[in-house]
DNA sequence: TAGGTCATGAGGCACGTACCTCAAACTTGA
DNA sequence: TCAAGTTTGAGGTACGTGCCTCATGACCTA
């Protein structure tokens, strides 16, 4: 039986008998208003800290009346995994608007730098207090986060990462993790050994190289007996999947496996379904969809490893409220949880 | 470059005017108060569903200069799985906070139905908005459910269910689906076909038959060429479960697989490790704990599914957030997703 | 018809923060 | 030393809700 004891939160009143300045200093201080020499701005800061103040996100919030708004910037194209992310964002939508947070969503055609840049320069600071962005690394993309931070809008990279750059913080999964599950699991299910082919969208995409880098230590060093077909490229694109998953299954009758780290999965499972083979193939391949999904119902996939869209909104939400508050320096910057799918688990 | 047409919120100023009556009387009508007639009522009722208004409630607890008050309710004793339950809840404290919440938590001697009964007696409702707790099925609960229910406290149930209980939720993962996936696992780790143990904790322990029931179906109709040896109860003992495990390893020199679907998992850790054996074994394991976590590490144990505390920490404050704004009957209640983990992608 | 009960309205104060105005106190430079 | 500027204090209003008091009017009953 162990209560917690609770002590009432510190509020703006007593930061300011603590520093012995009027309320009106201590706005000033917070909001980061002019007028305050610089030894009065010390006295608060300090009474902030001995006091453990934080701002109350929603009595502020209130008194604005002014939502917390953070735009969402997510490619468009065939990606279903993109659709996934924003219809997560789509499913926050209540529960957010209950926490006075507005959602917005862009789409922007996928690897159009130059758009997405434009975005993050359009935003109004006034309008937008956090961006959400998904994005290869272009150094059009960095001077637009840099000069984004700058005017106060906290920047936040989703599924791959923009290092060197302004942004507050990255959500994503550790794809060297992923990549390394992966090789662990067809390990297991193929014990007399064998060939596995791989498949990348890109070996251009910095996840895509994650992901395979994994693969190939834990195949190498916990399972010799394994040897690698490939990688192959796919570009995400379910008519190229297709064609490549096609002509390696009839080149290598004995393959045990496919570990697809790509997407364009839906070419995958058209090609599985068609081929007709005797002996079981042990196959793997990213992100929940609607292919992958029927995939596993089917039985042609065996394994499906999720980014758990809803959890990187979720994340990406909690995020923006810290840097709201002021807290967000604090925050760990510890990567989701990778989703694991069997037919036996699909929610 | 879709965005969302933002409408500010419905107020109760906005109810008071669509509905034709003052703001003492929507007042009198969301909070319970007596002395508004059926008619008038209804007609608030009805300006609340076309405006779709929803307390703020925020605000609202701000005006009672009141924390929202959950208290949870978890097992005490041996079991690591609720100790990282309650350390789980003690991570959540600082973001509840604020919000605006409280969480307290208190540890029962495991399977004392009294000392929780009394305990949910003991609630006071003005200090108390919801309890959760982790419980087996007992009449006695039920009916210290049923009460505080009755006195305005919304319970939730954690972990394990209490059906036939007023209980508003439950927040737990789908244990059948715990035991088709561990089969479906197992299944394809022995292409071979083969033996595998299984371990239970007790066989009168509603998840660990609902487990073992999806294991064994998922065995019958998938992977004909496995069988099973068991079920045996280690009891959740970690001595009882070694004992167990040892003689098995002893007895069946060919055994495939285990699969311990209760806890006592340092007791199997130990017995794989003393055991030495040259074939290879396969061995899953519920809930991510020091030892299972140790035994993934040293390669003993080569999947553990786990429950997920955290996130099911995150259901149980969102649940309770949502009964607080009288929302809490849309909830569906979908289960917690099953944590997967491999050596390679632990957290 | 008087006395009572009940339903409702009007309005105020509180919660913690933001943002505004006005005046007072202080500092600086010539 | 005085004028101009800067810094600070005091206090108000607002946000959306809860909770309280008081007044008014409607209705019922003796």
């Amino acid at each position: 039986m162990n209560e917690q004891t609770s002590r009432r939160r510190a509020t703006v009143h007593d930061v300011a008998r603590a520093a012995g300045v009027s309320l009106a200093t201590v706005d000033r201080v917070l909001n980061g208003r002019p007028g305050v020499r610089a030894a009065t701005a010390e006295k608060v800061e300090q009474a902030i800290q001995s006091l453990g103040f934080s701002r109350d996100l929603n009595a502020s919030l209130m008194a604005r009346s002014r939502d917390l708004k953070v735009v969402f910037f997510i490619p468009d194209g065939s990606n279903e995994f993109m659709d996934s992310l924003a219809e997560a964002v789509a499913r926050r939508q209540s529960q957010a608007l209950a926490d006075r947070m507005h959602l917005a969503t862009r789409r922007i055609r996928a690897l159009d730098a130059g758009t997405l840049a434009a975005g993050l320069d359009g935003l109004d600071p006034k309008a937008c207090d956090c961006a959400v962005i998904v994005t290869s690394e272009e150094p059009e993309i960095l001077e637009a986060v840099d000069n984004a931070t700058r005017r106060g809008i906290a920047v936040m990279t989703l599924v791959s990462d923009l290092p060197g750059s302004a942004r507050k913080h990255f959500i994503g999964i550790d794809n060297g993790a992923a990549g390394r599950t992966a090789a662990s699991l067809l390990g297991r299910f193929l014990p007399q050994g064998g060939k596995i082919a791989v498949i990348a969208g890109s070996l251009h995409l910095r996840d895509h190289l994650d992901r395979l880098a994994g693969f190939r230590d834990v195949l190498a060093q916990d399972f010799p007996d394994l040897d690698i077909i490939g990688p192959f490229e796919g570009h995400d694109a379910p008519a190229e999947t297709q064609a490549l998953v096609a002509k390696l299954l009839a080149e290598h009758r004995d393959l045990g496996g496919i570990y697809n780290l790509g997407a364009g999965n839906a070419g995958l499972v058209a090609a599985l379904e068609e081929a007709q083979r005797c002996q079981p193939l042990r196959v793997i391949a990213h992100e929940l969809t609607a292919p992958t999904r029927a995939g596993l119902m089917a039985g042609s996939i065996d394994v499906v490893l999720d980014q758990n869209p809803d959890g990187e909104i979720r994340e990406a939400i909690a995020a923006a409220r810290a840097f709201a508050l002021g807290t967000g320096r604090s925050l760990a910057a510890d990567p989701i949880e990778i989703g694991i799918f069997l037919r036996d688990n699909l929610r």
